[in-house]
DNA sequence: CTGTTAGCGCTTTCAT
DNA sequence: ATGAAAGCGCTAACAG
């Protein structure tokens, strides 16, 4: 029913070897014949059968790409980058039809929940992958994170290059290629001490989910900062009045939105918002003016990620920028074997302060 | 080196047969055995090999959703939407581990090349995916379409089931099981109305990239209206002045900028623009303050899409809402057929106008 | 440069 | 309910 190698031979008038010799390009053929064997594969629309030749060749060219959140501008600038660099997508001219010596991404939408992480790192597994990226933060749940080291080291140990992007190692190491981490701590502390240096000491947080490195992170650094100001919050989760100024939520507009509101509530003098990230921020700003309060002139708000809307946002918002293009394309390359990984299979990604008009000194 | 499933039968003492049907749940084995060769699994740490099952059962249980830009919420919106769908996530409890039933879905960024986007299609074809997901709008080029509709056809000869989310039908069918196509022509024709309702006359158009079904459908609802009313910009793309209030780029926050600008210069009396969509939108508004012009008492804006943060905008975004959850998750579950076709194959998704506060009555 | 020959690891009749 | 055996379509030595 299905046309196959054979029957390309067969009509090509050489055998099934030589077919999948033009069709993978990786050895001598003559010209003439490469020719015929093209001319009968275009003829009889031939496709190459993915799941056998893998099988044979045990690789696949498959690429996985995990993200946290696919509607999220953050995954999803990541994704784009680290894929351009593996699907480069036009063929290379004169590349053989059978595969352009290039590897497909697919990008794998785990929601945030592990167990779907799981299910994607065990069928890129089953597929053989030739490399899994793993993007954003991860979760610090002990007993996943022991399931994700084992199952990387297996992977890794399989011959796919595992490598993370905006993640922090792992704690058990895994076996990773490369680890790809955001400052996600000093890109917290350098807002924190913006926004000090403004002159604000209550400062509310509406941070990320628990139990992420991200939020964790972004978190200690605005403590730190806090802390060593001496300023209102920076005590830590104890159980001082400072847990009062930090609420957790989803990164959605929404969350911010209504912590915010309970934030305003808690603490009616606060004269800033620090949000999870630029979705989070904005959600905080709506309920900012809802509450008939000006930005920046009765209560500062500032994100993090610096998502390209944030500049656009009215009052620009103040936000912490990650390069977020860079790394993705980085990690790409490294996915690729394109890129040497950084010594200690490490590299920490500055984040940068991005001042905007969205926070200002307080009201006196 | 690698556990086989052989290893599995020999350490649970049954056959290969055995051992393969415990793991597809498909076939009756005692209770015992079952558990049996479960344990093995487990204490031998199998992974099925993907493409040896997918070679042999000639399927696989991949769902491909084909995007044109990642990075763009519009289509991470859609592709999550569906991907829930597919992929539940947690495996119901009591599945087997081989496959919970069911599908995995992987989203393919196209970068709206059209190459790339045939690439993919390859690579789901060699896959013997189980579904394909095209999502957003079509490049118009005759020769690309007509490939695409082979692709397709073949796609689907081959069992595939293939579904269009946002997409109009393809001119020549392609066999595709289902099209959910936005009343993008609808959108723009009452968007356009309710700026004629307002009182405007001179209205900008920053359209999208050119050849593409969305572009152009947007932009004849919007002409429609304008013709209907009389006003400048209704007469079409031919040589009229009108050619001047509408411009083509890419859905890019930059571009509604850089077009905003030079529609501004080009017909200062401009007192209304309308984006391609709302990133453009977001440009747009960005070139108009630029301009020292306040919105929307001095020129109005509107977008097209509603994403989530055009109501965060200040002014809150005027946009036409498309319900891109809705539409992806019933993609999906068209590719999962767990939902009948509509009737003729061809949904027409209504798009609702979202009047906020980004538009008003041009200034006297 | 090209053909021959074995499998790759799994699924699936067909028996039992 | 389980086992035996015959491929699925391709690649990779190995000859020639």
């Amino acid at each position: 029913m299905t046309v196959t190698l054979a029957d390309v031979a067969a009509r090509a008038g050489v055998s099934p070897a030589t077919v999948s010799r033009v069709l993978n390009g990786n050895y001598p053929v003559a010209a003439a014949t490469r020719e015929r064997v093209l001319r009968a594969v275009d003829e009889l629309d031939y496709v190459l059968n993915g799941p056998a030749s893998s099988l044979a060749a045990a690789t696949s060219d498959l690429v996985g790409i995990l993200v946290n959140d696919i509607a999220d501008p953050f995954f999803g600038i990541m994704a784009g980058a680290a894929q351009s660099e593996i699907g480069g997508g036009q063929d290379a001219p004169g590349a053989a039809p059978g595969r352009g010596g290039q590897k497909l991404a697919v990008v794998c939408n785990t929601g945030g929940s592990p167990e779907r992480e799981l299910t994607y790192l065990t069928l890129l597994q089953r597929q053989r992958a030739a490399a899994v990226i793993l993007t954003g933060g991860a979760l610090e749940d002990p007993e996943h994170s022991a399931a994700m080291a084992a199952k990387l080291e297996r992977l890794a140990a399989a011959g796919t290059r595992v490598v993370l992007c905006g993640r922090p190692p792992l704690p058990r190491g895994g076996d990773v290629l490369a680890a790809l981490a955001f400052d996600n701590r000093g890109g917290g502390r350098r807002l924190a001490e913006h926004l000090l240096a403004l002159g604000h000491r209550r400062i509310g947080y509406v941070a990320g989910p628990v139990e992420r490195t991200t939020t964790r992170h972004r978190l200690e650094g605005h403590r730190e900062a806090l802390r060593a100001a001496g300023a209102a919050g920076g005590e830590g989760g104890g159980g001082g009045a400072d847990g009062l100024l930090t609420l957790h939520g989803p990164y959605t507009r929404r969350s911010g939105y209504e912590a915010t509101l309970e934030l305003l509530r808690r603490d009616p003098g606060l004269t800033a918002v620090v949000a999870a990230n630029d979705t989070v921020a904005l959600g905080a700003c709506a309920a900012v003016r809802e509450q008939g309060l000006r930005i920046p002139q009765d209560v500062s708000v500032a994100g993090f990620d610096d998502l390209p809307f944030s500049v656009d946002a009215v009052p620009a918002l103040t936000t912490v920028r990650l390069p977020l293009t860079e790394a993705g394309a980085r990690a790409g390359r490294l996915a690729m074997g394109t890129e040497a990984p950084p010594p200690g299979g490490i590299a920490t990604i500055a984040a940068e302060l991005m001042a905007r008009s969205s926070t200002a000194p307080p009201r006196a």
